[in-house]
DNA sequence: TATGCCGGGGA
DNA sequence: TCCCCGGCATA
């Protein structure tokens, strides 16, 4: 509980939320670095290193809040699961919400690094592209016309705050976290989308933006779209801190039907699109909230208060659009290659895994069980064995009790009536 | 809950 | 040794 508080002052007294990770994570991240040894490309930031006592002390701190958010996380996991399964239905209906989705997946991503202070991820983002995330702070003066934030912000603080009860999504312990949410990511968006492209699809990039359906055929023509006309930027790919890659989407169309236009962009897209369903009304609606008003957003974010209302359920359906996004963010990365996005596309990816990590983990709560019962049936018979030997088994035939009666007890053999072995009614 | 018995204890 | 009973395991 200690260290939840603790880090909780920690984020909500930095305005800001990457000071917030960058403090905690840091020291997850090398925990987890060390642990899994999986990202160890990154060097750790100077800062980082330097961290004296007192890091350590948080991490020992830190490491030892792991086991309850990983308890946390379970129960909440069940909810998280049903709202995300409700979600991604709602979503698969329509596919113009996608945008949303997108700025969720920002949001949650965002909180997933909260969440996961301990994220191996965290510090590279930290250390290595502060700048992506300015968007989500729009304190920052880097993105002050960044409309899309205020979708972020607003499921995004939700989102993180639950995280940071512990509750949130971070549950799996370190080492799960990662390779199981990772898993759970990759067999539900990252095969089939790849596999898909290479056939005869094209890959179209379609602007999400509000009233703007502007479809490109390169990722760098729709971000530079978005740069441009979208996000107020004059500049190049210098000011891209990756957050067009937010605000389109990917389109694959099949080259045999491609005649169909764009018409058929929307309705195709989603249904290629496996990760990300559209955007349906109810859940959305929340979503949609967030992401309509940018500005809202932004105003919101400084104040980062935010923990009351959206909390749980919006948390859980940011998570499946974080998933959706992460996909679009991986997919884009893989064919643009951007720097930051890479960094991105990991760091999203973790949110999906907690998601799955709370699919799982039910699975690995019955497996647990399985293992138990198992285990009890293991000791409990040798029990019986040993009862078996040394102890009688008990007659098939009837005694004298049952066949006198207790009425008749002085019919009863003299063992019987003492309690003995029947010596009339031997089996 | 009812039985069948074992292990013990008292007379 | 005879009788009884507590308690356990099983049906």
């Amino acid at each position: 509980k200690l260290n939840l508080k603790f880090h909780h002052n920690m984020k909500s007294n930095s305005g800001d939320r990457w000071s917030h990770g960058g403090s905690l994570s840091p020291e997850a991240a090398d925990e987890q670095r060390v642990a899994d040894g999986k990202r160890t490309g990154r060097a750790l930031d100077p800062d980082t290193r330097s961290v004296s006592l007192l890091e350590q002390k948080r991490k020992v701190v830190s490491s030892s809040i792991d086991v309850p958010h990983a308890r946390r996380s379970e129960e909440e996991v069940d909810m998280d699961k049903v709202t995300a399964a409700m979600v991604l239905t709602s979503l698969s209906t329509s596919p113009l919400v996608r945008s949303p989705p997108v700025k969720v997946s920002e949001g949650l991503s965002g909180s997933w690094k909260d969440n996961n202070s301990a994220g191996p991820f965290t510090p590279s983002s930290y250390s290595s592209s502060g700048g992506y995330w300015s968007w989500s702070a729009p304190s920052d003066q880097s993105n002050p016309s960044t409309p899309s934030p205020p979708l972020p912000a607003d499921s995004f603080k939700p989102f993180r705050v639950p995280s940071l009860g512990g509750v949130g999504p971070g549950p799996a312990g370190p080492e799960d976290p990662s390779l199981d949410e990772q898993d759970g990511s990759s067999l539900l968006f990252d095969e089939p989308i790849p596999r898909k492209r290479k056939n005869s699809m094209k890959v179209m990039f379609k602007c999400l933006w509000k009233n703007c359906g502007k479809v490109l055929s390169t990722a760098a023509g729709i971000q530079r779209h978005i740069r441009t006309n979208h996000l107020g930027r004059n500049c190049d790919s210098e000011c891209s801190d990756g957050e067009e890659d937010f605000y389109y989407t990917e389109i694959k169309l099949n080259t045999d039907s491609v005649a169909d236009g764009l018409s058929s962009l929307s309705p195709v897209s989603p249904s290629v699109l496996s990760p990300p369903p559209p955007p349906p009304p109810p859940s959305l609606s929340q979503l949609a909230d967030s992401h309509t008003p940018p500005q809202s957003n932004d105003t919101k974010e400084p104040q980062g208060g935010g923990t009351t209302p959206l909390s749980r359920s919006a948390p859980s359906a940011l998570y499946l659009i974080h998933t959706d996004h992460a996909y679009q963010v991986r997919s884009a990365g893989s064919n643009f290659t951007p720097t930051n996005s890479s960094s991105f596309s990991i760091s999203w990816q973790s949110p999906p895994v907690t998601f799955t990590g709370n699919t799982v983990s039910p699975s690995k709560s019955q497996g647990f069980g399985e293992q138990r019962s198992q285990t009890i049936a293991v000791l409990s018979s040798p029990p019986r064995a040993t009862t078996a030997l040394s102890r009688k088994v008990r007659g098939e035939g009837k005694k004298c009790r049952k066949v006198y009666g207790m009425e008749n007890r002085d019919m009863w053999c003299t063992a019987c009536r003492w309690k003995k072995a029947c010596q009339r009614f031997t089996d």
